[in-house]
DNA sequence: CGCGATAGGTGCGACAGCGAACAGACGCGG
DNA sequence: CCGCGTCTGTTCGCTGTCGCACCTATCGCG
């Protein structure tokens, strides 16, 4: 992790072209979020996007009776307040923090402005790339879907992992047990469990709140499709070098 | 079901204003829909979309192994191919035909060019229209997710059961329990367990492929909060009278 | 009207994940 | 460097769902 801060180091606006970032640039405000954060909560209309650059936003739904389940994780790939441009301006889940670090902000007004504008051409970057993330997404939350119904939980452990590691660009996470828990939506004791095979195994190494990836392919070789399926689509449709 | 046919039985054609709908009234085609149709297939680039007027249609994601779960269901109240105005052309799942019908299509071409026409602004009502059914769409994967996480299949059944007939606006469906597991991404045993519960309390009969429900708030007692959260989020998101 | 295919019903052993309760162990703050 | 709070490890019985095997009922078709 970088010491130095730069709104580029989020992939969705390194994609800009020149002038539309330059419209941008002096709106965008450095935020720091700390573990455990909320960026916004279900039903309350929210006043900002962030692009997140070195930290981790996990979209959460919270039940009635308290328990929990990601639905889907924003890194320095995406976007969180997605609702601002789609028109809604709220969803049912919660933006918690998973991994402490920074991104940058814009208000409501700013993003729907250039969302909406209409250059000599007839398509905005950024209307596009957003369209283009927020299916990325998409494809995310289907294959939670499928996940929780399909796979076993050593499975999804190695697919959150992966996941996580990808948005980071690290190989350790700070992590205790019981949060992951929380964004899996099981038992800490499971975690533990699923946790201790991948020990085992020398897959990872962990204490107290500390993950390390010792053998990535491992892991890669312990989860389920899912992860290379939202990775391969991720690829696809938000390309490392866009229309700089 | 009504003998004729016309586009405004779908809910997002019939909330267009007047000039839109005109340019694209022409251009609409009328399909009918069998079940088990496959309207596109997973990353397979799609030539249409279609607004289902009296059909269903799921988003199936179909596994390695053949093991299936759905995504989200698709009815009047929505279209399929969101990836079109998305931009990314293609998904990882696969349409599939749920309840026989009809549905009007456009050419991915018009539709493109609707979406993106800037009549003075960009926001034309058919691209708030159609963000604002994404984000819809949206919520229902993500409560797919977290029920697939935390509900027991009985109330899994009822949820299911709710969101398909509210598609419909009728009470009885044609359905298999086969199907339906399929559906749910569960053993066909385990529906008819679940639904020998719903009929020895009177909530619901069937009879071979025939399901009718006798006491909707019964099944509504039964299920778990997610088909009342997508519920409410279909309803704030896509009024049922809008611009016309 | 009767046959065959298809849909629905049942029983049983296996097992993953749950809930609760508790024991060790690490490491930060004083 | 000590102590306590937090994080991790382990146990045990329980329940819901699975996977399989097999049977029965129904419907539609000829």
């Amino acid at each position: 992790m970088p010491d130095y801060h730069d709104p580029r180091q989020n992939r969705l606006l390194a994609a800009l072209p020149a002038d539309e970032y330059a419209r941008l640039a002096p709106q965008l405000e450095l935020i720091p979020l700390a573990l455990g954060d909320v960026l916004y909560e279900s039903g309350i209309p929210m006043h900002h996007v962030y692009f997140p650059t070195d930290s981790i936003v996990s979209l959460l739904y919270v039940m009635e009776d308290g328990a929990s389940a990601e639905i889907a994780m924003v890194g320095n790939e995406g976007v969180v307040g997605i609702s601002l441009f789609m028109g809604g301006e709220t969803t049912p889940s919660r933006a918690v923090v998973q991994c402490a670090g920074h991104a940058y902000r814009l208000t409501s007004q700013v993003l729907k402005d250039e969302f909406d504008r209409v250059g000599g051409r007839r398509s905005g970057a950024l209307h596009n790339l957003l369209l283009r993330y927020t299916q990325a997404l998409l494809t995310q939350m289907a294959q939670t879907a499928v996940c929780n119904r399909h796979h076993s939980l050593d499975q999804q452990l190695c697919r959150w992992l992966l996941l996580s590691l990808d948005r980071l660009s690290a190989n350790e996470l700070v992590m205790t047990q019981e949060l992951i828990a929380n964004m899996l939506g099981v038992r800490r004791e499971g975690v533990t469990e699923a946790a201790g095979n991948l020990q085992r195994a020398g897959v990872i190494e962990y204490r107290r709140g500390h993950i390390t990836v010792l053998d990535r392919p491992g892991l890669e070789a312990r989860t389920c499709e899912c992860y290379a399926v939202v990775k391969r689509e991720f690829d696809r449709l938000l390309p490392e070098e866009n229309a700089l």
